[in-house]
DNA sequence: TATTGTTATACTCTATAACTATA
DNA sequence: TATAGTTATAGAGTATAACAATA
């Protein structure tokens, strides 16, 4: 169990870095298709506000994100990727092929086998 | 997949925090009972060798491993956790229950099944 | 000349504390 | 008074480059 989870993590860190940025800067990304306050994102992620503000600092610098006040409440602002950054995350996506290459040698029966008992063991 | 990984870096993280030390140095902890080289061990985790240096730093200024030339190639330093190192080491695999954890949700029949499809589908 | 390990340096991730603006 | 986000700061992980000692 502890290999697949450091193959996967490895993988994932790899296809971020062939595209420039870090894991938790695609992880960020993944999750602002729709605009999203950072708040929100904080909490989704588990992390402080103000490690969000670094992250997004720094995607913003390369243009990947942007941000704007949100229009029912002043204080919070809104999230967005740019269209760069779609274009930029989804190359990622494409290049991140773990779970692909990883049930590529299962048959379709045992793919199924093994999403459900994931599911299962994570109890959700 | 993503859901799973995540769930076992964060259990991960969260026991090794509780006592005290970080998930890289939780790591390098667990493949130092019996003495490695640090050449070795940097080989091993896929990092550079000035990465295993400061982890080690900080791990020494613990108590928690030791560094002792070695007898055979005198460039070398062999690394070996210390009696409070084996303890905290011991400690930290106990409160790590992930892999318990999961399975406990999971008849004996799919607990192994899911053992043998993530080996197959590592390709090991 | 090649290799082991260290040091100096720099960047990123992350958290805590203090702050501003808004609610 | 409470909440959203920022800034300053600090510790940890990590890599690169330059270096020492040894092979």
């Amino acid at each position: 169990m502890f290999d697949f989870v450091d193959a996967y993590d490895r993988a994932y860190e790899r296809a971020a870095e062939a595209h420039g940025f870090t894991a938790a800067q695609a992880c960020v990304l993944g999750r602002v298709q729709a605009p999203r306050g950072m708040r929100e994102l904080a909490d989704e992620l588990g992390c402080d506000a103000s490690n969000i503000t670094q992250l997004v600092r720094r995607l913003e610098a390369r243009g990947l994100v942007e941000r704007e006040i949100s229009p029912d409440d002043r204080r919070g602002r809104l999230l967005r990727r740019t269209p760069d950054g779609d274009r930029a995350y989804a190359e990622f996506e494409t290049s991140f092929e773990f779970a692909r290459d990883v049930t590529a040698g299962l048959d379709p029966d045992e793919q199924e086998q093994l999403t459900r008992l994931l599911r299962k063991a994570l109890g959700s």
